[in-house]
DNA sequence: ATATAATATGACCGATTGGTCATAACAAGA
DNA sequence: TCTTGTTATGACCAATCGGTCATATTATAT
């Protein structure tokens, strides 16, 4: 972790190296990333960088705290629908949240997906049970809850239906942030309110029903779909 | 491209240095690759590796080539289906391909999801018709004309459902072959047949089936879900 | 055997890398 | 003003980078 000197650093020339570093893991891997690229932007000394941290590898770490913080914090903002605890309701919300971190944090977003991709999902295995677990077992534990319960279709591989789900809640935000870039005439602003967006609730929802519609138990959730 | 001399090297010699450029894109980026690991791991001499190629991005993208050569011979080597045109065995076609890439290549996989990353699915609209094309087209073609005829659901967003389509078939075959690891107890070959194995076709019938239900037009594709 | 063309080689180049360190600048307390 | 502890600095280091090139080796043709 970095050093105290760097925590006690006045807040507006912290932030500055943390954008600078922010931008370069955000088009670097650690390993391409360059200790002298980032103190050149940031305009500080090179001897500086290693009384703040201990070498690339802590001020990645760092970086990655950050996009955990503000994500934390995102999905804490979003308020609980009211039915709270199903399956799609819970998935719903991760999407809503992932997506609003896109938005207010794009480059965040993208050292997290450049880190996912180096550090890809892996499958433990469960050694009371010897069940698999793939992804972060979020998506897992309720997919299973799901078809112990009603709402998940009994047929369905519980894990391989969780890396979907990891698979697409870490991928749909950017091309929902594209298409909406594209039709919408407004600039995007970071505090914009997604809910007022009527394409971004239609694509999430079309989304939605074709995960329900492919994942849950009762098949007449697929009636309204034909008076769509 | 590749130099001459590098085309009219001993197969034995060029595959070598092949194989050792694949598993460096395999773990590195352009960036981060080397030109001095290449040429030690390989054996030659650095001023050989520029009698062969004009720098590194040369080789890369000859590496590119033998990516898309090999999956295209997988795929033509892969029977087509007796009903052939409808849209859901075009897309188990694409699924069954890729996995077979994986299972055969499984380096080669690897630069390919490396370049598919660092190069992300662009959206490009269409001049004459305005209408957005996502990912490489094929899933979008075949999505809108499986609306127009009879086996899409109509309420479906076509280009959301090719970005989805793209996404799968770009990450289930690492998952796939995995889970195939785990639960087999012999060795995979490269040329084990796939299709001997109940795991693996229960897993792709799973997976179809989610799709089908989720974005196919017939509500009564779920009918039959229930006996399972 | 000799001449010619093609290929292989590694020492060498300037630039850049991550990392160090003696010193300068600064802040706080006396 | 003097002392002491903290922070900032960039010259400097060995290692590595991509790339070059004169020379050595090999293959081909006469």
């Amino acid at each position: 972790m970095p050093k105290d000197t760097f925590l006690k650093l006045p807040a507006e020339k912290r932030k500055l190296i943390e954008r600078v570093a922010i931008d370069e893991f955000a088009d670097n891997s650690l390993q391409s990333a360059s200790v002298n690229t980032i103190v050149h932007n940031a305009g500080i000394a090179k001897g500086s960088f290693y009384q703040y941290f201990e070498n690339l590898e802590d001020l990645y770490n760092h970086v990655l705290g950050l996009v955990r913080e503000r994500k934390l914090e995102l999905m804490q903002a979003l308020p609980l629908q009211n039915n709270g605890l199903d399956t799609f309701a819970y998935l719903e919300r991760l999407i809503r949240a992932s997506l609003a971190f896109e938005l207010n944090y794009p480059q965040l977003s993208k050292v997290e997906r450049r880190h996912n991709f180096e550090n890809p999902i892996t499958s433990t295995i469960d050694p009371e049970t010897g069940q698999r677990l793939s992804g972060d077992g979020r998506f897992h534990a309720f997919l299973q809850q799901g078809v112990y319960h009603e709402d998940i279709a009994t047929w369905l591989d519980t894990d391989m239906a969780a890396y979907l789900l990891t698979l697409i809640s870490q991928w749909i935000s950017p091309y929902l942030l594209d298409r909406f870039k594209q039709d919408s005439v407004r600039e995007i602003s970071a505090d914009y309110d997604l809910n007022n967006s009527s394409l971004l609730h239609d694509l999430i929802q079309n989304l939605m029903d074709i995960l329900m519609a492919g994942m849950a138990r009762d098949p007449q959730i697929r009636k309204d779909f034909y008076n769509k």
